[in-house]
RNA sequence: CGGGGAAUAGCUCAGCCUGGUAGAGCACUGCGUUCGGGACGCAGGGGCCGGAGGUUCGAAUCCUCUUUCCCCGACCA
């Protein structure tokens, strides 16, 4: 490719919207530009990525027998009614008519007609494992999209799906994918880490997430640097930090905090402990009738320890929060405990409340919580002895770092990072609510048993930016940089010298397989070294007439940047050295 | 969805308070001088000032509505 007869469109600056580095660089290296909120075109320079990072998943996917095909981007809603997920879905699903007023959803995923192939087309035992995968356009109209190509409304994505005829075989089909996963991330040259993720309403221990290490990411990832233990925060479970409640020392005592409303003010006023204090948690319940009404509202409190965040995920595995909870409303809060938020605690409850302990916190001996009176908490507080014990003890809180790891071989770190995959195991979900079954070994129909495989195709290019990158512009990893080698003739419209030496150097690297970028704009070296060190072309070769006098040319490595000199002849040796040895 | 902000050239922004011929830098076109780290000069092209309504002799500017975009938003008791 010529760079005169490619789209080279940089900008100085960023749009003012733009917010996130990978969103800054993309736009500025011409990658994409926007179009709506949260919906891009890609341009010439960016699909080239795109395509890279398809061409390795294809690569890989296909190596352990899965299979591609496509499903519509426009599915009916029939297909979705018949899980419930038409209703389920909420406004993140883009709902459309067609013409004749009949219901249809943009993909935001695709289990329903990936069900619908298999309940057509597999009928028996003896076709089964089949694993379909297809790289589409995805839509989901997300509430605030943001950051560019890493949480747009429209994006691609790898989605697949595995069908097996029972659960030890999609075992090993969760398996095969597991391992082409971390292929696929090997090889696209990412840091990256999988951890075990929350499997919803579906259960079980097979749910694994893919996260690029980055401070951007949106996630927090826990893992034990002594171990493999690896795990979504929303998941990581935190053991007790104190094995034996301690034994009452200090008499309860209503003490003042005027305007102290946080454990951390608390603290402070007192000269304490942040980890003596005990924050409340109101959260609240509804059970409706039929038409949707409701009828009774249950109040529940929630205690962790001060320094201690609430972790919502495992709030909602509690019996009784299972189906959905809420917080509590300030006049709900004022009616159990006859007070306002911030003097909150168990003790001295105007109406019953479920109180909820944390593990930690249900250990905790002389703690301080709210009086449930303005301006006041108590210190001295102790289980069994100043109030009940709490009606259920559970694992409510985020781990932090320092904490124990759960498999008890060290303590954990956390990094923050970005979903770009997810292993997921199904079971029959989808095959039971859509009737989809094969005839087994002993001629009875069976449920399909399925897994659901997917990989953020355009995500992964903007985590690999946050990843790599430097106050110059983008440091691809060179198996999804746009070009893998830019050659840069110094002097193009006056040296009939360089544009002699670049040609052939061209003509070399592309024999050898290289995808190279030949820049022969005649622009000022400046321009061109600026243009390319923000696009992140990992390699560059620099062919002027300065250095062709000396009979050389000029090499640098993108992330490295010091400058190397090769004979004509050698460096392309030296380059397909740096990206195929 | 709730709260805040913004909308003027392809991009970054000024002008608005105090109404009177629409501006700058970057980008783009032409010519010239330059030419190894984002050059300089001269001459240009490009705007229904997001849209609709109103006030006014006159609106980018004041008022109302509307659309779009951006930010913040469980809790942290």
């Amino acid at each position: 490719m010529r760079a005169s007869q490619f789209h080279l469109f940089t900008l100085k600056e960023a749009p003012s919207d733009a917010e996130v580095v990978s969103q800054k660089l993309m736009l500025r290296a011409g990658m994409i530009r926007k179009v709506a909120a949260g919906i891009y075109n890609y341009m010439p320079m960016g699909l080239r990525s795109i395509r890279k990072v398809e061409a390795i998943i294809r690569d890989e996917l296909d190596r352990a027998g899965a299979m591609e095909l496509v499903m519509p981007l426009v599915q009916p809603a029939e297909l979705w009614q018949e899980t419930g997920r038409w209703d389920k879905m909420g406004p993140e699903m883009l709902r459309i008519k067609d013409r004749h007023d009949r219901d249809f959803a943009m993909q935001p995923t695709s289990e329903e007609v990936v069900t619908d192939i298999a309940r057509q087309e597999l009928k028996s035992y003896r076709q089964l494992p089949k694993n379909f995968y297809q790289i589409q356009t995805k839509f989901r109209d997300e509430r605030r999209p943001r950051f560019g190509v890493m949480r747009g409304r429209e994006f691609v994505m790898k989605d697949g799906y595995s069908f097996d005829r029972d659960v030890e075989a999609a075992g090993r089909s969760y398996d095969a994918m597991y391992a082409a996963y971390g292929r696929i991330f090997d090889r696209i040259g990412l840091a990256y880490r999988a951890v075990a993720a929350d499997t919803g309403a579906i259960g079980g221990d097979r749910s694994h997430e893919f996260q690029v290490i980055a401070d951007t990411g949106e996630d927090a990832i826990v893992y034990c640097p002594d171990s493999d233990y690896a795990a979504n925060i929303e998941l990581a479970e935190a053991l007790p930090l104190i094995a034996t409640r301690g034994t009452p020392t200090s008499a309860l005592e209503k003490t003042p905090t005027p305007g102290k409303a946080t454990c951390a003010d608390v603290a402070d006023l007192l000269g304490i402990a942040l980890h003596t204090t005990v924050k409340s948690l109101v959260l609240a319940t509804d059970e409706a009738d039929d038409n949707g009404k409701i009828i009774k509202s249950t109040v529940w409190l929630l205690l962790v320890r001060g320094d201690h965040d609430l972790n919502e995920v495992k709030a909602g595995k509690i019996e009784g929060l299972k189906n959905g909870f809420r917080f509590a409303t300030e006049a709900e809060i004022i009616e159990h405990f006859g007070c306002k938020p911030g003097y909150l605690g168990p003790i001295g409850l105007r109406k019953p409340v479920r109180i909820v302990a944390d593990r930690t916190v249900a250990n905790m001996a002389d703690f301080v919580c709210g009086a449930n009176a303005e301006d006041f908490h108590y210190t001295g507080v102790n289980w069994a002895r100043d109030l009940p014990e709490p009606d259920l003890v559970a694992d409510l809180r985020n781990v932090i770092e320092g904490d124990p790891s759960p498999d008890r071989k060290g303590v954990l770190a956390i990094q923050r990072g970005i979903e770009v995959g997810h292993v997921f195991y199904l079971g029959n979900k989808y095959s039971k609510s859509m009737n989809a079954t094969f005839l087994d070994i002993d001629g009875k129909p069976k449920h399909f048993e399925m897994g659901c495989y997917g990989i953020g195709v355009t995500r992964i290019v903007g985590a690999a930016i946050e990843q790599n990158h430097d106050d110059k512009g983008i440091i691809w990893p060179a198996a999804i940089a746009p070009f893998e080698v830019v050659i840069c003739g110094v002097g193009w419209g006056k040296s009939e010298l360089v544009r002699d030496e670049a040609g052939k150097l061209y003509e070399a690297l592309r024999k050898a397989g290289i995808d190279v970028i030949l820049d022969d704009r005649d622009e000022r070296p400046g321009v061109m070294f600026a243009d390319w060190e923000l696009i992140g072309v990992p390699h560059r070769v620099t062919v002027g007439d300065r250095g062709l006098k000396e009979g050389v040319v000029e090499y640098q490595e993108r992330r490295i940047g010091e400058q190397l000199k090769f004979a004509p002849a050698d460096v392309v040796a030296h380059v397909v050295g740096r990206l195929r040895g």
